[in-house]
DNA sequence: CTGAAAGCGCTTACAG
DNA sequence: CTGAAAGCGCTTACAG
């Protein structure tokens, strides 16, 4: 028994041929090691908690799709939880995941605070952010900055003459969510223009909120004649109020998403978007926890957005 | 500790006042009962893994996701593996789970056979296909059959009078791939015009090859006039592969998909295709597993795909 | 109703 | 280098 467990571990002292006498019958008995009982002994379980909000934003997946790369590739597999913007659901998850006893978790955790969290990470547990992050947390984040691809884009936006700028926010309970806000704000506010009352709306990163808030847009009194969608989500209800409505971009309306997705480029006009290095957050998450784990300690990682101009953007009546 | 672990499951025989006491203790000390060993000793896990080609593609994202709702619902957690359309990759997926003791697999396999996946289920392992299957292998198998509406699909190409009619396929190795084959090669062949040769060009079900054959198709002496791709991936890089070579949809070529996506009714022409009913599916199959895994026999389950018709087929020349 | 004991399948000091 | 033994943290017959 324990010199078949060495020979399928770390090698280290089993005579050659032992080592392939123990090979030959584990192969002809077709053994396969059983991971639970491992996990019990050795308190490891080489298994990950992956805790996103959305598995349905392709955003999440490619992300989630890098992440599961890296941890294979060390040797780690994943669990999923889905916490669909609900802090109740996550905390579920989170509560199964640690009692499944999880080596790590990478968590875009669906509010700016969550006490359970910082529960966990006190106690020790390792846990890198990803996209999302709770503040005064001890633990490092993995993110992009979106706040000067943001502001390019309001700059790009007023060069065609644009005032009356618009934006779908997501939930300012998320850090990402009122980074992008005010950054939009404040770009506009510091050209002198500032975003006026009404045309700040506030989504959930949910494709309806993106619909319902555009819908909700277009019936003002003085609609915006540019809007800006902070996900890609919302972008995607947004374009389909606004298709539904007739409404022509950019001839009528200039718009942009924060986030980029394949078929931006294919739609009519094409839609210019801030674009995150999605997989390079998801790996690094990834390589990160493996170190955290190990008890190492780990860096945040802050990479940048970057404004992709295409054809959602242009002067009122233009283009025509 | 037996009174605890009484306490804490199935709460038969522990008199009120102990269990209060028990309770209390629980929570003072936020005790969190390790799965690991509960897992050693009884003998399940409560995770299922779920093992499907492509994260990526929105199609087995919804799935996933009806999946995990359904399997969080009966108190399953779910670990995931991604084969990347790569048999390779699934075998160690496999084998990985089964070490992990996961009570059942839903599985998209990669290929139409698979000696692997034969053994374990003759092994006892509760195993679900999901979409894809493999031949004669006594698992239930949930998926929908597209048959009738390639065979629509077919009907209305033609009825705008195209006879040179091509499909990017999906792998023929491939269940849903070999059947959405010969579905359109027999809908023509029974409406007297048969596909030519070159007008049958097999991808691999990813976004690259649909990009790739498409550009084959249009480089052709003589290219299609209407164009059927087996997946939405698929389906995205031919788009884009049109778009590049600014042939126009449906005035110089009519388009249509497997599988429906969100973004097909944003762009111009909305997109034709075919809609599965995809979180049923998910929802069948996770709901389907704990009674395999109880030892109950469960039925295959096949539903209906539909032809959604939009814009994307018309007479050449038609519409300009 | 409650406690003591065995055992799930491994890993890893500890002797030899 | 190899085997016997303890122990990871639970669950569940078995007594009482």
């Amino acid at each position: 028994m324990a010199t078949v467990s060495r020979t399928l571990n770390r090698s280290d002292r089993v005579s050659p041929e032992v080592r392939d006498r123990v090979t030959a019958a584990v192969e002809s008995l077709s053994y396969r090691p059983n991971a639970v009982a491992r996990s019990l002994k050795s308190r490891n379980t080489r298994t990950l908690g992956l805790v996103i909000p959305n598995v349905t934003n392709p955003f999440f997946t490619q992300m989630a799709r890098a992440v599961e790369d890296a941890a294979r590739e060390r040797g780690y597999s994943l669990i999923f939880g889905n916490t669909d913007e609900d802090p109740g659901k996550e905390a579920e998850y989170l509560e199964v995941l640690l009692e499944k006893q999880v080596d790590g978790l990478i968590v875009s955790p669906a509010r700016a605070t969550s006490p359970q969290l910082e529960g966990l990470v006190r106690d020790g547990v390792p846990v890198v952010f990803l996209d999302r992050y709770v503040r005064d947390i001890e633990a490092p984040v993995v993110r992009s900055d979106g706040r000067r691809a943001v502001d390019e884009l309001v700059e790009h936006m007023m060069s065609f003459g644009h005032e009356k700028l618009a934006i779908i926010s997501g939930p300012s309970e998320t850090v990402p969510g009122r980074e992008r806000l005010e950054a939009f704000l404040n770009g506009a506010a510091n050209r002198t223009v500032p975003i006026g009352e009404g045309y700040v709306k506030f989504g959930d990163f949910r494709r309806e909120s993106g619909f319902e808030t555009m819908r909700e847009l277009l019936n003002l009194e003085e609609p915006p004649t540019a809007v800006f969608a902070a996900n890609n989500l919302m972008a995607l209800g947004a374009l389909q109020a606004l298709k539904r409505a007739g409404v022509r971009v950019p001839e009528d309306m200039s718009f942009a998403s924060f986030d980029d997705v394949s078929w931006f480029e294919l739609v009519e006009p094409s839609i210019t978007a801030i674009a995150q290095p999605v997989s390079e957050l998801g790996t690094a998450a990834a390589e990160m926890l493996p170190a955290l784990v190990g008890g190492e300690e780990a860096e945040s990682v802050i990479l940048d957005a970057e404004l992709v101009v295409r054809g959602s953007c242009g002067e009122i009546g233009g283009r025509v």
